[in-house]
DNA sequence: CCCCATGTTCGACA
DNA sequence: GTGTCGAACATGGG
């Protein structure tokens, strides 16, 4: 389930285990995980201590002696967590790293995750010009009205799903920050009030900042009064209106909206009969 | 057997 | 070039 707060929060499944030193590796060298990197690769990490675990959207980075990086993604359904160190590898443990202390496992059953190795003194690889999270100052309304004017016929669900514009938000991300803005997953950049630009870009950073609050250190359970724990069961109920949700797929995804709450507002022009 | 799943990528198409 | 959509990836649950 990683989004965000959840990436970070399996990220630091890992910390126990900082300044340990890695001497033995698992992995399942065949999976889809190693797509992107051979297994053999990782035979670098041998007898180098974990120095640094960082996060950046969905992606995770995780430090070693001599600028060495471990750069994993969970996909849809990776997690980790840190085990002790006589572990015993399960069906979908694809990554293992094992010091004297732990054994820190990245387990996937769907093998959407990914797995990367690189050596930079910058710091991950491919980190360096990333765009800014929208739960970091540099995420200010004038960054964020630029990533609205580059697409204004986007509709707003796609737009917050773009790692590369909105990194760390994912599908009940996007879905809860829209609910809580009253705008329709459908809108566009172009039919925004500029007031309604203000809200939006002030409501992504809250749902950020509430989401790693809520659960990127304890995982706790999020408040009914968001749109969280009321989109998952069938014939949910809007927490807002009291009428029923409405489910859609919008860009490719399974969109949770309340209708009462967020309306789609069309031009004229594209009105038929 | 069917459908669905909190992600990403790629090709087809308007 | 802009955008959207469906399929694919691999596995499990309802």
């Amino acid at each position: 389930m990683p989004e965000l707060a959840e990436v970070y929060f399996y990220a630091h499944q890992w910390t126990p285990a900082l300044g340990d030193k890695i001497i033995r590796l698992h992995s399942h060298p065949q999976t889809r995980l190693y797509r992107d990197c051979p297994a053999t690769a990782l035979e670098v990490l041998k007898n180098r201590h974990l120095t640094t675990i960082q996060t950046h959207g969905k992606q995770m980075a995780f430090g070693f002696d001599d600028d060495h990086w471990l750069v994993l993604h969970l996909g849809m359904a990776g997690k980790l967590y840190a085990g002790p160190p006589e572990w015993a590898p399960g069906k979908h443990d694809h990554l293992i790293l094992f010091s004297d202390q732990h054994a820190l496992v990245f387990s996937d059953y769907r093998q959407f995750g990914k797995v990367q190795i690189g050596q930079q003194k910058m710091g991950p690889p491919q980190w360096n010009d990333a765009p800014p999270p929208p739960h970091l100052s540099a995420f200010d309304f004038a960054h964020f009205s630029k990533i609205l004017r580059a697409s204004p016929r986007r509709c707003l669900k796609g737009l917050l799903l773009d790692q590369g514009a909105f990194p760390g938000v994912g599908n009940w991300m996007a879905d809860e920050i829209l609910w809580r803005a009253r705008l329709h997953p459908s809108a566009t950049p172009a039919s925004l009030s500029p007031s309604q630009r203000k809200t939006l870009h002030a409501i992504v950073r809250e749902v950020c900042l509430d989401a790693l609050r809520v659960i990127g250190s304890d995982w706790g359970d999020p408040p009914p009064s968001w749109l969280f724990p009321h989109r998952w069961k069938k014939g949910g109920i809007c927490p807002v209106s009291g009428k029923p949700l409405h489910y859609e797929t919008i860009a490719g995804r399974t969109t949770c909206f309340s209708p009462a709450l967020q309306k789609e507002r069309r031009s004229a022009s594209t009105k038929s009969t």
